[in-house]
RNA sequence: UGGGGUGUGGUGUAACUGGCAACACAGCAGAUUCUGGAUCUGUUAUUCAAGGUUCGAUUCCUUGCACCCCAACCA
């Protein structure tokens, strides 16, 4: 791979994480073996804040020689699918990790189950037939101790065959728990006789219907971690409060190997943007956005779509670092990434997206010229293209000013400006419309001023991109602004929807260059002046815009107010 | 209400056993430029608060404050 950024050189930034592995590493625990693992469960598309999980599990591994697995955390089978399961490997892979052959808590159950047989019978684990509601209540408040089931001391052997039973099928949903035994008294609610298994008569995307008994998520991630010899288990801050229970099945397990440790890290939040599975799947239920891949999502599908790089992301992953803060990135920080990577790798073409006419009144009539326009100044390998000039072109409407304000030094009346690549022009005047809006720029051309310098040094203030209308293929382009206009979407109300920015996608419908009707599906390039466009992948002829150029003379105009 | 976690410029992240608070983005000013892009130079701005220990505290101690997480048979 090359790597064509110049993104600052920042070699295994200083984290907590990485000098916890390191220390580890050096004391000899685990006997100097890393492994980690990255369990999302596949019940939606991998987003943006994953991409930092995956590049945490998969990078400290890689680092430290160790290894990572992909791993479907698949204990409800009530929202779990297989369609999830081969977009999650494929945007793993997208992002530039291998996820090799992937592996499932299912496939832990049968071990699980035996493990808890275990738990019953050391007298770690009862069968409690009490209803969620009273659980819930009996296990008291923050502050309050709970009170102990009535079940909780059922002798081993009555929770055993119970327990088999639930196994065998022959109870309803709902009719009984496996509890662990801990303490519910403990401060930590976690530890307040936590749910082991429940009962649901559902279809498994996996173990189809072999089983009507799921473990939780606490059973089942520590035990899992165990069993496949992982060493350090990378998850999120709100598992903080969990670590003790994680422990504590362990503790109380016969294990394999070495004890796995948690360790919990902030996960990643984005100013403008909201990564709830829940909220994300609203959107698309609701008709905000197109689909899991609409390029405003900060889906990894979207993402892709829209032309961002993978190892732009994984850079910016990597620059923002892992800490225990809870924090919320600026939007633009990522964005930056992005624009400095593909300013070097995406090749310039020429497109108008709202167009004006110039008519270069002495250009003679009917001559065609072909210019040779560099693909990319910050990389000569690229190579030239040829563009053709006639005396007709299309310009953007915001080049042109009438009436010029103060600091705008684009084409206006009686100024010379150079066509990139082409021609100095001089405006020499302009047509409107009956409202007075512009429909027609005219202006001469110097014939000395070929390939866009002046032989005796003359300069212009600005250069503009141009198209001639007898050559412009049509594009369209899709123009994306932030999906929510908060920075933190939902903070003045609690509901994110308000924040909605309901005029996110604009589509237009542009001149462009010729050659840009080759241009690969899922190819970015810049559209001079503009900002980075890539091709849609399926639909031919239209672009996502996936970020703009940063625009000083936005900033100007701006300030002028 | 009990427990746990976290507080460093506008944002995010660093600072080895206590020794000039740094890096990046953003901002501002300038140079340069065939993209008002890129590049280059300069620059503004930071240790939650109050005490204490110390020659010296982001770091150690005490007290307080703020924010986040925990009472799913979700993960």
């Amino acid at each position: 791979m090359t790597d064509h950024s110049r993104a600052p050189d920042t070699p295994a930034a200083a984290n907590f994480v990485r000098d916890l592995v390191a220390a580890d590493i050096q004391a000899g625990t685990f006997g100097g073996r890393v492994q980690t693992r990255f369990p999302p469960e596949p019940n939606g598309y991998l987003h943006i804040g994953h991409a930092k999980a995956i590049c945490v599990d998969f990078g400290i591994a890689e680092e430290f020689g160790g290894i990572c697995k992909l791993r479907f955390d698949d204990t409800n089978p009530e929202t779990e699918e297989t369609e999830y399961v081969d977009a999650i490997v494929d945007d793993v892979r997208w992002l530039g990790f291998e996820p090799g052959e992937p592996v499932y808590a299912s496939d832990y159950f049968e071990q699980l189950y035996q493990w808890a047989e275990h738990l019953i019978s050391t007298g770690f684990a009862y069968v409690d037939d009490q209803d969620a509601d009273t659980i819930s209540a009996q296990r008291g408040g923050y502050g309050k101790p709970g009170i102990e089931s009535p079940h909780r001391d059922r002798d081993a052997a009555e929770s055993l065959d119970l327990f088999r039973r639930m196994r065998a099928g022959e109870f309803p949903d709902g009719a009984y728990v496996l509890r662990a035994k801990a303490d519910m008294q403990h401060d930590n609610m976690q530890l307040r006789d936590p749910i082991m298994y429940r009962i649901r008569h559902e279809h498994h995307h996996r173990t189809g219907d072999a089983w009507v008994l799921y473990p939780t998520y606490d059973w089942a991630h520590g035990q899992s971690d165990a069993i496949e010899g992982v060493t350090h288990s990378l998850c999120s801050l709100e598992f903080d409060s969990h670590r003790a229970l994680y422990d504590w099945y362990l503790e109380h397990l016969p294990l394999p190997g070495d004890q796995p440790r948690q360790t919990e890290f902030a996960r990643l939040e984005l100013t403008h943007t909201i990564t709830s599975k829940r909220k994300l799947r609203q959107l698309i239920a609701d008709g905000v956005v197109d689909g899991w891949d609409d390029p405003r999502l900060p889906t990894l599908r979207a993402l892709r779509r829209r032309g961002y790089p993978a190892s732009a992301i994984r850079e910016f992953c990597e620059f923002i670092g892992v800490a225990k803060t809870n924090s919320r990135h600026q939007i633009e920080l990522l964005e930056w990434f992005i624009r400095n990577q593909l300013n070097h790798t995406a090749q310039r073409r020429m497109a108008v997206l709202r167009p004006i006419k110039l008519v270069v009144t002495n250009w003679p009539a009917g001559h065609v010229e072909t210019m040779k326009l560099q693909n990319n100044p910050e990389n000569d390998a690229d190579g030239t293209r040829d563009v053709q000039f006639t005396g007709e072109l299309w310009i953007e409407a915001d080049d042109f000013m009438a009436d010029p304000t103060p600091k705008y030094y684009r084409l206006t009346p009686g100024t010379e400006v150079r066509l990139r690549g082409a021609f100095f022009v001089k405006c020499t005047g302009y047509e409107t419309d009956m409202l007075g809006n512009v429909t027609e720029v005219h202006c001469t051309y110097d014939p000395d001023t070929r390939g866009g310098n002046s032989p005796e040094g003359r300069k212009v203030k600005a250069t503009i991109h141009w198209v001639s209308t007898a050559h412009a293929v049509d594009v369209q382009v899709a123009l994306y602004e932030r999906l929510f206009s908060a920075e933190v979407p939902g903070d003045r109300t609690g509901d994110p929807f308000d924040d909605l920015n309901r005029e996110s996608k604009t589509v237009l419908t542009g001149k462009a260059e010729s050659a840009l009707a080759s241009v690969a599906f899922g190819q970015v390039v810049q559209f001079e002046r503009l900002g980075y466009f890539a091709a849609d992948d399926v639909e031919s002829g239209l672009f996502h815009r996936t970020v703009g150029l940063k625009d000083e003379w936005a900033n100007v105009q701006k300030r002028s107010k």
